[in-house]
DNA sequence: TAAAAATACTCCATAGGTATTTTAT
DNA sequence: ATAAAATACCTATGGAGTATTTTTA
C-alpha cells in the first residue's frame, strides 16, 4: 500500500538524486530509505529512478511522478488549510432568507460587516416571508432566517435584534396630510391595505389589535403580498396602511408618513437559527450581528 | 504525520458514518480505525465529525475535506496510471529532428505509423541538418534525428533506415531533355547547384566523388541550403543538380529528373540517438521505425 | 580504491487486535 | 437494555537502524 510517507521519500530522493544525502535530510539511515524507495517501485510499477551503483537519476516516468507528487502533497496542505478556515467559520458558504422589510433596516449593515469581516464566506440571500422561512430551516434550506416574530418551532432559537415603530402610510392628497401626527381613531373609517395574515401573522395580529383597542375593526379593502405594492396601492389612494418606520427610507412618490400618537407596539425584526445548530459559519454571523444590535 | 492510511480510513468512515460498518469495510477492528481518526484530526487541527455515542455526521470542515481527500486519492492513481504509460513508451513527448530530404521519404510514412500505434505520446518536429541534428542530441534537445550519415560521435547510435538512389535534376529546357538517362562524364561541362559541405558532409563528398571517379571535378555555381531552392534554381536554368531521388516527390515545375546509367552510390537516410538512452518512448519509436523499414 | 547503493540482520515503534467501559437512546 | 464509540492494554508487523557486501567509475 502506498502511503505518503513514500512520496516524501520520493520527492527527497528525487531532489538530492543521492540516497545517502537524501536520508540525511530525512534524519533517517541510508538503507531503510532505498527500500522503501524500491517499495514504492514495486507498488507503482515502474522504474522511478535509473540507478547506477555510482550515480542516480530519475526516469521519464520517475520525472512526471514527481511533479504529481509535488501537487499531492500540495493538494493536502490546501485542505488542511481550508479544513482549518471552515472549521472556524472563515470560509464556506451561509444561506440566509429575509423578510422583505429586513431589507430597509438591519440587513444591509450586518452583511456589509459580515463580508468585511469574513470576506472568504459566500452568501446566498433569499426573500422569504417568516412562515417560509421556517419551514425553509426545517428542510435545511437556509442557514439563518432574519423573521419577523413570533415563532411557534421549538428547534428554533429566536432572537430579537431589531424594533421599530409603526407609522401610517397615507395617500399625499388624503384630508390628514397636513397633520403633524395622527390618532388611531382618526383612522376608524379608513379603508385599509395589509399584509395577508397567512404570510405575516406577527404583523397581522399587531395591526388588527391595535385597531381593536382603539375601538374600531380595521376595513381592509386590499392585501398585498410586498411592501412596494402596498406602497403602490397607497399612493394610488386605494387607502391607508400601517408599516414599519424603516419603509419610509423606500421614498415612495405620493405616500406620506405620520407617526401615531399612541404608545404604539414595537414591530420586530428577530435572527433565527436552528438551535442544534453548530456550525461556526452561524455562529460567526451570530457574534457580528450581536455587536452591531 | 498524515499518511494515506489516514485520509482512506476517514473516507470509510464518511461514507458509513459508523464507526463499527466502516472498520468492517477496511477487514480491521473498530477501536484502531477510532484511533487513527482521532489521530488524524489532531494533525489536520479542526473536528471531521460531529460524534455522539449514538451517531456520527461530519462537520463543515469534514464535508470539505472529504471532497479534497477523493481528490487526493484519484490524484495518485491517476500519476500511478501515466507514469505507467511513460514507463512503456505509451505516453509523453519525443523531440524528433529530420532533414529535409527525410520528409520526402521516410518521415510521413513512420510518422503515420507512430502516432497510430501511441496517439497519446507529442510529438515535436524540428527540420535541421545533419550536424545540427548531431549538436541538437548532444545537448538533448532533441531525442532523435533522421540524418544524412555518416556521423562522427561515437556516443550516437547510427542506423541506416533507407537508401535512395541519385538522379539527376535538370531544367526542362536542357538539351538532354529528352534523352532517357544521362551518363555521368555528359555532365563534366555543367554548371552544379550543391548543397554546402557544412550542412551536409555525406552527401556534398558522395556527389563530388562520384563526379570524380567520372573524371571530373563539379563546377559549382551555387549553394543553397533548402532542396527546394536546389531545385528553383535548376529551374531558373542555373544549372544542373544530383539529387536523391525521392525528390522527385516535388513534382517542381520545370524541372526533369534523369536516373544516371553508372551504379550511383546510395543516399542514405539513418536514425541517430544516444547510444544510452533508455526512455520507453524513443525504444517505441526505433521499433515502429524498424518494423517498416 | 573509494564512494555509493544494495543486502542481511536486528530491533522497536506503532498499527492493529482483544477485552472492557462508557454513554446516549 | 442495547447499540455504538471510547478506553485500556496487548500483540506483532514492518519500518528503521547497524554492519556488511557489492559494484563501478
Amino acid at each position: 500500500m502506498i502511503e505518503l510517507r513514500h512520496l516524501r521519500y520520493f520527492i527527497a530522493v528525487a531532489e538530492e538524486l543521492h540516497f545517502g544525502r537524501a536520508a540525511e535530510r530525512l534524519h533517517m539511515a541510508q538503507p531503510p530509505l532505498s527500500q522503501q524507495i524500491r517499495h514504492l517501485e514495486e507498488q507503482v510499477g515502474f522504474q522511478l529512478f535509473q540507478r547506477t551503483k555510482r550515480k542516480v537519476e530519475l526516469t521519464e516516468a520517475g520525472q512526471i511522478f514527481l511533479t504529481e507528487s509535488y501537487k499531492i502533497l500540495r493538494q493536502l496542505e490546501q485542505a488542511i488549510q481550508t479544513g482549518r478556515q471552515v472549521s472556524r467559520g472563515e470560509a464556506g458558504q451561509l444561506v440566509v432568507g429575509f423578510v422583505s422589510s429586513a431589507a430597509y433596516n438591519v440587513l444591509p449593515e450586518i452583511l456589509r460587516a459580515f463580508r468585511a469581516h469574513l470576506p472568504q464566506v459566500k452568501l446566498e440571500l433569499h426573500e422569504l416571508t417568516t412562515d417560509q422561512q421556517v419551514r425553509w430551516l426545517q428542510e435545511n434550506r437556509i442557514d439563518i432566517g432574519f423573521v419577523r416574530p413570533p415563532l411557534e418551532d421549538a428547534a428554533l432559537n429566536c432572537q430579537i435584534i431589531f424594533q421599530e415603530t409603526l407609522v401610517v402610510a397615507l395617500p399625499e392628497t388624503h384630508r390628514f396630510g397636513d397633520r403633524p401626527t395622527l390618532s388611531l381613531t382618526d383612522l376608524a373609517n379608513e379603508n385599509f391595505i395589509i399584509f395577508p395574515r397567512t404570510l405575516a401573522p406577527g404583523l397581522y395580529d399587531q395591526i388588527i389589535s391595535l385597531c381593536q383597542q382603539a375601538g374600531f375593526s380595521p376595513n381592509v379593502v386590499q392585501e398585498a403580498i410586498q411592501m412596494q405594492t402596498i406602497l403602490s396601492l397607497v399612493a394610488a389612494e386605494m387607502g391607508v396602511a400601517i408599516v414599519p418606520l424603516s419603509l419610509q427610507k423606500l421614498q415612495r412618490l405620493g405616500v406620506v408618513y405620520k407617526s401615531l400618537q399612541e404608545k404604539t407596539p414595537q414591530a420586530a425584526i428577530a435572527l433565527t437559527w436552528h438551535k442544534q445548530d453548530t456550525s461556526p459559519i452561524v455562529q460567526q454571523f451570530l457574534s457580528v450581528c450581536q455587536s452591531l444590535f
